[in-house]
DNA sequence: TTGAAAGCGCTAACAG
DNA sequence: CTGTTAGCGCTTTCAA
């Protein structure tokens, strides 16, 4: 198939070139019948319009550009699920790159996306200790995502204080008097975690907190091992209400306590706090706080979006574009309250937020 | 910030145009001193060239497009990492889009990654029965994945046939006196998996098999009805070695048979066959085959790269490309024997066939 | 609406 | 290696 160009199309349309392209890209510019007869034209055909022509010439881009680090975590899913939702609601496409764990990668793409004249891009970063968004104010609108930073630049992450304090809140509301808070805290979002509880722990003085913050917990096993453990507790000893840094967790605590004769959320409630949809499908559905990472997704692309018409506005003024300051934006977590902690089975509200089911 | 371009990196460097495009395109080209001012400058600047220009004068990309119809859903994520993986091999890029199970979305995607000049275009479609390749021979090479058809065109998908003979062999390898087919084969993929093991049965009349293909049992509760109906039969009527139709019905059989007090393997010997790597996470590791979307993202790459070299050879000798034929690619299974048919524990020998770990 | 033409940034091909 | 040049296919502008 030789390829066809708008010049082939205007020819069988029998119209001049620039009608084509008024017929694409302007179509309130152009007699409807006119219209019609190119749009038959392409069809007969089988027109593609030449995008990088299409962008080179000027064109706008309505795609915005998305860098993951892996495809096989959930996170990163959920953001993509959650910006793939945003972006077509308010008429833009998304292409992922999936750096599959390679920083070389990750750069390669993000170059690679902001060459080809994306309308934005975002991007979930490998970041190590010390680091910091790349360089220069980039060409084209650049959000990063599940990062803090004081950086010049836009990053959206989850408030992992806020998910500790809602989970704890959570706990003193459902009438705790002994809440156990369970989980190593060696990453920056644990302890974040439990700084949130930390701070609900001391407006209620009259619970007692204890943070079991030892050994090598992070996997369902650890917390299996926590949770026989809390149930071999004489019954004063024993708290009423678990806090797992992490859902995982919470998922071996449960089973831990069961084979211990407790049951959940008859003797002892549970929770985690990290809103992972695969721990939702345990023996007992778990409390947790909504996954972060949908709506991460979702403000990154609203962010794109402001980007776009700040720097839309600014053309418009004539005015030079205000140097680039420091826009963290902290996604604010809600409550999935559940069976594990006492509450009414339920399924959550959005479908979307119930990633999982179909894996 | 301006933005910048190959003049003014040449400019910066104290050298021509042209040379900074063949530093860029074919270093081999250019003295090493030269390359690394060149280079030099490209930092400096921050200079991050124009994909669209680049493509639309000629220059080859390195990147495949790929459109998946969701995110959320295991299968497709094992075409993403299998294509990932073929692809880096072999020195190409990917970019994914997420159609969101909207067809519109689908073949809007399809066109824009067409007509930006991508080097290949693979998609996993929602085809519908009677489903058909888009009309005409596109301009890139484009593979259809999960699809069988006989059209014009490359198509790869898992050999279902295939997957149920290698099951059944596995049992009949295993020792098996009495086996046991459950599951509903109400959709294409069942039936395909049943006719291998009939085909396995036919060659092995002094093995017992039952086929119960009844009632509505594609969830792992009714694995579950099933295991533990199986169980409570007397013992000469009770099946050695169950085959279930999907990994997550085996699951469900596992427990429904421990619920009955007999033990797996111990007593009854079960396997999945459609690699579900979710369902690796049971209390029994589980025998399946490997998941085959990880083996059909790396055959679409391995067939967009053939049609690639075809391509450039027909233009080498000047021929004219040969009507496009139907080439129907069937990923070949293998057995991934664990536990639950008596298998020692062992990893997946290929890490990235563990897909779920992460999740 | 038309026709013509400029130019987006780059690659590849040319004579030096 | 340099310097120059012809497009790639499109959008936009301008005068008719």
């Amino acid at each position: 198939m030789p390829k066809v160009t708008i010049q082939d199309v205007a020819r069988e349309a029998g119209v001049a070139l620039g009608t084509v392209s008024n017929a694409l890209n302007h179509p309130d510019k152009v007699r409807p019948s006119t219209r019609e007869a190119v749009e038959r034209a392409m069809d007969k055909l089988g027109y593609t319009p030449n995008q990088s022509a299409r962008l080179l010439a000027g064109g706008k881009n309505n795609v915005f550009g998305l860098v993951l680090p892996r495809l096989d975590h959930g996170f990163s899913l959920q953001i993509a699920n959650g910006a793939h939702n945003e972006a077509q609601r308010n008429g833009f496409d998304i292409v992922i790159a999936n750096a599959g764990n390679d920083d070389i990668l990750e750069s390669r793409y993000m170059r690679f996306f902001m060459g080809m004249q994306m309308a934005g891009v975002m991007a979930q970063p490998m970041a190590g200790p010390g680091w910091r968004p790349a360089g220069r104010r980039a060409a084209v609108p650049t959000v990063y995502l599940d990062i803090h930073s004081d950086a010049p630049g836009y990053f959206v992450a989850a408030d992992n204080v806020a998910q500790g304090r809602l989970v704890a809140q959570h706990a003193i509301d459902s009438g705790a008097h002994r809440v156990a808070v369970v989980g190593r805290a060696d990453f920056m979002q644990m302890s974040l975690r439990v700084e949130g509880v930390r701070d609900i722990a001391q407006h209620n003085p009259d619970v007692v907190f204890e943070f079991m913050d030892e050994g090598d917990w992070n996997l369902a096993r650890d917390g299996y091992k926590i949770g026989h453990g809390l149930a071999n507790r004489p019954r004063v000893e024993r708290p009423d209400f678990v806090i797992a840094l992490t859902d995982v967790l919470a998922i071996g605590v449960i089973a831990g306590l069961k084979s211990g004769r407790l049951s959940v959320p008859g003797d002892v409630r549970v929770a985690g706090c990290d809103g992972n949809p695969l721990a939702w499908t345990g023996s007992v559905p778990l409390t947790t706080v909504a996954p972060p990472g949908y709506e991460i997704g979702r403000k990154g692309v609203q962010n794109l979006i402001e980007q776009i018409e700040l720097a839309k506005l600014a053309e418009f003024t004539h005015e030079p574009l205000a140097p680039l300051e420091n826009h963290q934006v902290l996604v604010r977590p809600f409550l999935l309250a559940r069976q594990s902690t006492g509450a009414e089975v339920r399924r959550a509200a959005d479908p979307d937020l119930d990633l999982g089911s179909y894996l």
